[in-house]
DNA sequence: TGTACATCAGTGAACGCGCGTTCACTGATGTAC
DNA sequence: TGTACATCAGTGAACGCGCGTTCACTGATGTAC
């Protein structure tokens, strides 16, 4: 038991440590706005450049678990916002909670934000560890859309009309898919876990958040600007808007 | 007379170096990524870095030169492409003819789409003179939706049903509008030269664009990696998607 | 319980490279009289 | 037409700074007998 205590104490601070050298890293981040700098974080420890490498083999591999961190934290926050809402047939409103909660995060962490939603980092290939924590943000939006397709309130089948607040587009009415693209789609709303024909649902509720974090890299990234000052209402209004096109009730 | 060709000849001269420079900057962008070099740009034409100072005052101006170009190419290929279809009430048509162009060009230069819609260089503050080149993309959308009102294909007045190829959201039937964005919308539009009372199309209008771009930062920024491979077809669904959805007919 | 040994976090110097910007200069070309 | 002068593109050295990574090392802490 000693020896195990011990050695879990050890890992306990190396874990600790790594943390740290994270959140220093992320703080460099937000400052400096992209350019990651091993010395600047060390110096910003109190430490010297090299001792980081006792914690991570190279600058891509704390990028790396900088970005792994990012894709958890904005996938967390809209699963939390989720949960909070209690009328689990509400579907409008937990995908707003969603959207919004994507949102504060993203105004909280504008470098993180940028680290995944961003350009690509000069020189760095994103390895395959990141491909899982970045689906997290689309299974919070696939569990939305299956809990309404499970309860019924979400039409389960391609041409059925729905609840009327539907727009035309909703059902098969959207615009012709081509096989491929279908079977991608299909395949897509597998991975997700979403069982349903509904082709076009699948395509929609992408749509709809590609449009969110479209809004959202326009509002980060300046395209906002002075053109609309109402930030908060304008997302507001468009996850509406998106909602709708879903077919959301 | 000599004077002034002499001297013109060594503008032109001048101009041509500066769009010398300017091409391999964009070659070093392309290659490199994001990190813009002047002693890389320097070295790529054959010349000491501090030659460079004879055309630009600094990074920071070559990199706004750089942005002004980039947001003129896409705007001018919006353009371009809108004007080769030839039946001008073929709004749909219209659109997608815009919206491939923008992709198109997006495709061939991800670096310099990298530049303006992706995240902020660091360091780097954008200067007040590219807000003008920045509004030419939405000039041309501003265009479509301003012949389709002036000709009526294109519903003008809130509440107006349209073709019924409209989405439920189309005249008044989007989200309520809080009224301080509605102000907003209605700046933006009359600031693109559209007049009308539809905030509502406006806001959907925008709201196309944000998913149009939300789509190809997806694209280029790799979040369709492992997902989407049928790109061309995915991107024509969802322009065809907020064609739709903005009432185009 | 006490001592020899292993583990491992952190040091400090160095390698070899990069960068933007300034400055005094050379030398060709164009201008004015 | 010929000569003195001005313009200005490009040079080369330097300033003062940054970076990621390697490597032999010190010294504290934990482990095994």
């Amino acid at each position: 038991m000693q020896k195990r205590t011990a050695a879990s104490i050890r890992a306990r601070v190396r874990a600790q440590m790594t943390d740290e050298i994270k959140d220093a890293a992320r703080r460099q981040l937000a400052i400096e706005g992209a350019n990651l700098s091993l010395r600047a974080i060390a110096r910003e420890m109190g430490m010297v450049s090299s001792a980081l490498y006792r914690y991570f083999a190279s600058r891509d591999e704390l990028l790396t678990a900088l970005i792994v961190d990012a894709y958890d934290a904005i996938g967390e926050a809209g699963e939390h916002a989720d949960v909070t809402i209690t009328n689990r047939l509400d579907l409008t409103g937990r995908w707003l909670a969603v959207a919004h909660a994507w949102r504060d995060w993203a105004l909280a962490d504008p470098a993180e934000y940028a680290l995944i939603h961003g350009s690509p980092v000069p020189g760095y290939a994103a390895p395959q560890e990141t491909v899982g924590p970045a689906t997290r943000r689309f299974l919070v939006v696939a569990a939305i859309i299956r809990d309404g397709q499970e309860s019924g309130v979400l039409p389960t089948s391609p041409g059925s009309a729905g609840t009327g607040r539907l727009p035309a587009s909703a059902g098969t009415g959207g615009p012709p898919i081509p096989a491929p693209l279908l079977a991608e789609l299909n395949g897509v709303a597998n991975a997700l876990g979403v069982e349903s024909d509904d082709t076009g649902l699948t395509a929609r509720s992408l749509i709809a958040v590609t449009e969110l974090f479209g809004a959202l890299n326009f509002e980060l990234f300046g395209q906002l600007t002075n053109t609309i000052d109402e930030r908060e209402a304008w997302f507001d209004y468009q996850a509406r808007t998106m909602a709708a096109l879903i077919g959301l009730p």
